[in-house]
DNA sequence: AACTTACCAATTGTCGACAATTTATATGTG
DNA sequence: CACATATAAATTGTCGACAATTGGTAAGTT
């Protein structure tokens, strides 16, 4: 399976894999949302000078999972429900977008393997039931299908390269219930067949549908912890 | 009259103030589009070392207006027709996002404001024909203030902050032709209106619209070159 | 005890130098 | 002469050290 939103770039210079780990432990949690980042620190851990942790820290800046202030330092963001609002909204407009595109833009055999790729979703999830890891790692490559289905290369970047790591960071922190998957499933067929039949409106308008479903799922642990 | 889309961020250190002073250039075309940017002679020419020229090379690659390749360096953005339909793309769709929350959520006399910038654009316009620098101010500010009566943080930082640096590059560039400026006038009144009676779904579909129109605008440009 | 001020430690910003990589030039071979 | 290879120059990536700024601590005043 294509490894979705873990960045295809070549790893090359060692700020790369600086950027690319920390990444990984931002979004999983192992560094703290919220907590403070000491450069020196961090530096140390990974063992390369500041310069180099500088520049991931500016990359890291870039796709909203830290933030900067001059002269005081850097802090992993926190989630909030009001980003989540906020972040959702955007991600809503965008992928919906994405989508339409997508219905016009994407070649038969890629709606084929995208059809094929629901298949062995469903496979995986009768099989391997309350493994959550499989449908995760699924829903995200469905949805990076069809972004990139959709050829806008300013879009790809602005979805794949900035955005989804902070969405998954709420994903993969807050988790998804349960009896969400099979819906999932429904609505993730229903947009392929919008797709394939070239109805870009029908095809925006469900994504954005399947997306702020999404939302309210999250939205439902924040309501949790907060009662 | 605010000045919109200049960054209000306050400049405190020296990569800020390369940063803005790059950004400028590069959006007014004296680093001129496409052209590779060498460090070593840019950081002479700002004054500073390498490591804060990289700081704000990084800063203007988030914003899109260069872009970076590991162990090759950096190139000022291309500004071709392909990358217009892309970036107005997404520009409409969030745009049309921001208007939409607008309708909701801007206080009266946000939309008050808003108003007299109208009446303030038209009589500059009719004093000042021709002289079009007034009515490119004008026309930004009132997109900015939409976009920040979306209150919608993550969207604004998203526009306000990084789009819209490459969306003046193309309006700088590549210029707006005569009679469309009167057409914007109205048009902008048209979502004022839809604004002022929270109507969120004309608000966002007048916004697309009054978009698309400015890219068609810009489009022309492009056209008249390829002849 | 509360508040201000001065100092100190720690952190971030900036610099110049070195290492690694790429690009251009020159040399050699079919 | 075209092409591949090797060498050299230039550029980018990385490092350690210093300067500037901030946040906290302690001393001092009312």
């Amino acid at each position: 399976m294509t490894q979705p939103f873990l960045n295809d770039t070549p790893i090359t210079t060692a700020s790369d894999q600086v950027f690319v780990d920390m990444r990984r432990e931002i979004v999983e949690g192992s560094i703290e949302q919220g907590s403070k980042i000491s450069e020196p620190e961090l530096a140390k851990r990974y063992g390369v000078s500041r310069a180099t942790l500088r520049e991931a820290l500016n990359r890291l800046e870039s796709c909203y999972l830290v933030e900067r202030k001059a002269n005081v330092g850097c802090r992993v963001v926190a989630l909030t429900a009001e980003r989540l609002i906020e972040v959702y909204q955007v991600r809503s407009s965008l992928e919906g977008l994405a989508c339409r595109l997508a219905a016009d833009n994407m070649e038969p055999e890629e709606v084929k393997g995208l059809k094929q790729l629901l298949n062995q979703h469903l496979q995986t999830q009768r099989v391997k039931e309350g493994e959550s890891y499989y449908q995760e790692a699924g829903d995200l490559d469905f949805h990076y299908r069809i972004i990139k289905g959709s050829k806008n290369a300013h879009l790809i970047h602005l979805l794949c390269n900035e955005l989804y790591q902070l969405i998954r960071m709420y994903r993969v922190q807050m988790g998804m219930v349960g009896p969400r998957v099979s819906k999932a499933f429904d609505e993730h067929l229903a947009i392929i067949n919008a797709i394939e039949n070239h109805d870009g409106e029908l095809a925006e308008m469900l994504m954005k549908r399947h997306i702020s479903a999404s939302q309210a799922n999250i939205q439902t642990k924040f309501d949790l912890l907060a009662k």
